[in-house]
DNA sequence: GCGTCGTCAAGAGCACTGCTCTCGTCGGTT
DNA sequence: AACCGACGAGAGCAGTGCTCTTGACGACGC
């Protein structure tokens, strides 16, 4: 969803076919820019380079995005829902396997797309470029994953509720969950509002630590910091993944 | 420690005099540049900038740095040094309490480097700069953290076997130690290599999933991710890290 | 049908970037 | 004293984001 220059009501007439152009235009803009982030990363994006490719002056460009950071915006909205898409597919062909299973294909899920678009991926999670804030717009689709996270937790609720008062297993929550839980609650207010209800605080607290874990554990492997430390990376994010399931008591 | 342009033998005279305000002019640039670093950002580091706050021509600048990214390669070396430096601190100040106290006084120390230089930490552990590679000469300073990490795990390993065989309580690591140890330790052989040989591969698996997560964590809050989604930040990484803690058997 | 207005593409141009090459100078060595 | 290496400055190249102006074309009201 490409920013719009002007999106004011003009006569209903020239919206057709004017506007029609002008979407496929931008669409073409965004898809030449998404091959040149893909392949050279968010740094050298050059909107010169982009024009040169569509046989345009680069000044016509910016009739369609104000400045090149509108342009990244448009393409970080676009990383955000491919990630959204691959991910979701991933836990729908195991969605009525046990939770355990689908946090695994989640977690594979952010990975493969991560090591298929690196340069997507470090735009979205890695340093922010400089002077930019990200506008309103990218909240939505960055959120994707997170709410799929929820429901995962919302689940794990029900059914802890079925059979609560009688499972104490090895697999159960090995922190002590008391004293602290208002100073908690009120801390994750704001992800609490967005989240489905059912969804404890402590559980969500553990939640919000696997998300945490596994883009820290994604974004190590995908910036290098594991050349040297890890040989075989996918046996060890594997077994990452399990060991995590595992403290959130997914067993 | 800049990267010198050429380090040949030079005659024993000539090496004293020029070399002296050869290596103090390196030292001004890099002053500058990590200055510029701090407040603006890597993308926005100009070589041409450099040089006009120093008064001479850009041009001359090249004379001590082979190009641009020579310089940031610099820096990077300056950020690893100043953040190992200032978490080794941070240790040595509890160092004779109990190790879940030092593992705390070593993420704090983290995240309080990166709250206090953004810029330098998304340097070193954000997405890399595009066509960079990082040389050999950072593996050492980027190690230090890490390493730091590994004299706490040889500890925790040392005090286990002290008092192995009677202690199951509620702190015993939680998870499932026994099958697939052959391929984690075939997986984790570069970085045992790197560690205190008393570290068994299962701890040293939790250590590096620790590691992971507390990138992860002050990762996602440098780079902006957790607004609108922790409001007290403070509370919430202190609630993370002693959780963490717990996962890792320290209590 | 005609004039008008809005939209669009193109070109020139500005200020900036990293980097190279050349040229004059000056310091230390032989 | 002569030489040679290191050095700084300047010009210049190719590239960047972005602005402003100009000219054309299409859709609209009269």
């Amino acid at each position: 969803m490409p920013v719009p220059l002007d999106d004011d009501t003009r006569t209903p007439a020239s919206r057709t076919a004017r506007e029609r152009v002008r979407r496929e235009l931008t669409r073409e803009i965004t898809d030449v820019a998404r091959r040149h982030l893909a392949e050279a990363g968010a740094a050298s994006l050059s909107v010169r380079a982009i024009a040169r490719e569509l046989g345009m002056a680069s000044s016509a460009l910016f009739r369609y995005f104000p400045n090149r950071d509108a342009l990244l915006t448009a393409l970080i909205v676009d990383s955000y829902g491919s990630l959204g898409d691959h991910v979701e597919a991933a836990e729908r062909a195991v969605h009525d396997a046990d939770v355990a299973t689908r946090w695994s294909a989640v977690c594979h899920g952010v990975r493969d797309w991560a090591r298929t678009h690196p340069h997507e991926y470090a735009l979205i999670y890695g340093s922010p470029v400089p002077g930019y804030a990200a506008p309103q717009d990218t909240v939505g689709p960055a959120s994707r994953v997170p709410l799929l996270l929820g429901s995962l937790l919302a689940d794990m609720a029900a059914r802890a509720d079925d059979r609560r008062p009688d499972d104490a297993g090895p697999g159960a929550p090995p922190a002590a969950p008391a004293p602290e839980d208002d100073a908690l609650a009120g801390a994750l207010a704001p992800v609490r509002a967005t989240m489905p209800d059912e969804v404890p605080v402590d559980l969500l607290a553990r939640g919000l630590m696997a998300w945490t874990f596994l883009f820290g554990a994604v974004s190590f492997e995908t910036f290098g910091h594991l050349h040297g430390v890890v040989d075989d990376l996918d046996a060890w994010f594997d077994h990452e993944v399990h060991r995590v399931a595992d403290a959130l008591g997914l067993r």
